[in-house]
DNA sequence: TTATAAATTTAGACAAATCTAAAAATTAAA
DNA sequence: TTTAATTTTTAGATTTGTCTAAATTTATAA
């Protein structure tokens, strides 16, 4: 039996290892789940005997066949949840997250699949990101993350690559949501930051906001 | 802040003082939740501090006015929650109970308010169950167990008063269900057990059976 | 009313998940 | 390449919720 901390670990490393390739650090997985390297190494000793993950000492984790498995389940629930509260229940975008947070955990195969057919089995979800089907196959995507488009070049936002509240309030405070569309003016080298506008009205936005706006062009 | 496990004892406490009026003993929290009388009185030390119930040492336990509070908010969402299974993904009553109890941990009191809002706010569950609304009031219910129906009267099924599975798959077994008419043909003074006819086609009951279904007589 | 049975509590232990502080290994810098 | 800084792990402690076994209290019966 996996425990909720167990798969609070798997969702970590899945995360993070979304964004650098190869095997994941305890530092990383630390900052990532607010908590203390020493508590993380034990963590992943458990999940090691578990044969969730592949662990060298000193070297990080990556997550094994099967945690990997399971880590997209819990991705995929916690997304159809999003989608549920959103669509069905009225919530704002940025009011969904600590919510699913708890939901992604709830164990019932038949719940899963019985809230993907009564959604119309969504592929992404209200932040945009997409949603793993039965098999854990993620939809295709095409886009590209804000802070990659050249000087000049505009798009539509299609998704974010977070989902925590602080930084959707943000988005909407710059009038950024799903379907905005966005053109780059200018990007400092400095601090790689851009400036851009949005409906003729022009912003300057960190790379960090920049990064987790993920951008469709035509 | 109140935990998963705390959360079961008050809902286990809550349950066994509706039988039986006045304060509940140690041994029957233990059986009710399947573990060890010595871990009860543990837990029941936690919640004492909590002032979630009040305890006298070998004397049994009571809700505080809080833990009733807190109690009926849990049976509240697990009643909504299988109310959502039932009607909206198609779950069979039977078949609810388990995610209804992982359900009804989930914190969120606007989730709870639009869950209420989207079903119409319900007034029973799929079994019949009374359901408290948002100040904690359980609506009127004019029913009486079978138990206590007079040989020879009859009535209608409107609920029961259990909801775990085997009892559930037991009556629909001998094709009881929600609105069944039953009529009580003779009643066994030995064991309390009961003959009674469903659709002109007798059956035999036992007591522990006719204690937990809930009738509404004409 | 005293002995016995039943219920309850206490004492001490354990697993899970976390922490702090110290030790060890790795990486970066002089 | 040796030293210093950083990262990671280990050692030992803590909290939560549970357990077994023993002690205590309450209830029952002779």
């Amino acid at each position: 039996m996996i425990t909720l901390a167990e798969e609070n670990y798997l969702k970590a490393i899945l995360k993070l290892s979304k964004n650098s390739e190869d095997s994941v650090s305890t530092n990383a997985i630390a900052e990532e789940l607010d908590t203390k390297a020493s508590s993380v190494t034990d963590m992943i000793k458990k999940i090691t005997d578990k044969q969730l993950v592949d662990y060298v000492p000193y070297r990080g984790v990556s997550l094994s066949k099967s945690g990997l498995k399971k880590a997209v389940e819990i991705v995929r629930k916690h997304r159809l949840w999003e989608v549920f509260l959103v669509t069905k229940l009225q919530f704002k975008w940025d009011e969904v997250h600590d919510v699913a947070e708890q939901l992604e955990h709830i164990k019932s195969q038949k719940l899963v699949d019985a809230l993907d057919a009564y959604l119309g089995y969504p592929q992404h979800d209200p932040h945009g990101e997409p949603i793993p089907n039965k098999d854990g196959q993620f939809p295709k995507s095409f886009s590209k993350r804000l802070s990659e488009l050249e000087k000049g070049s505009c798009g539509k936002v299609v998704g974010v690559s977070q989902d925590n509240q602080s930084f959707l309030q943000y988005l909407n405070s710059l009038n950024i949501t799903l379907g905005t569309y966005i053109s780059v003016i200018q990007k400092i080298d400095f601090d790689d930051s851009l400036e851009i506008t949005i409906n003729n009205k022009s912003s300057h936005i960190s790379n960090d906001v920049a990064r987790n706006l993920l951008i469709k062009q035509k």
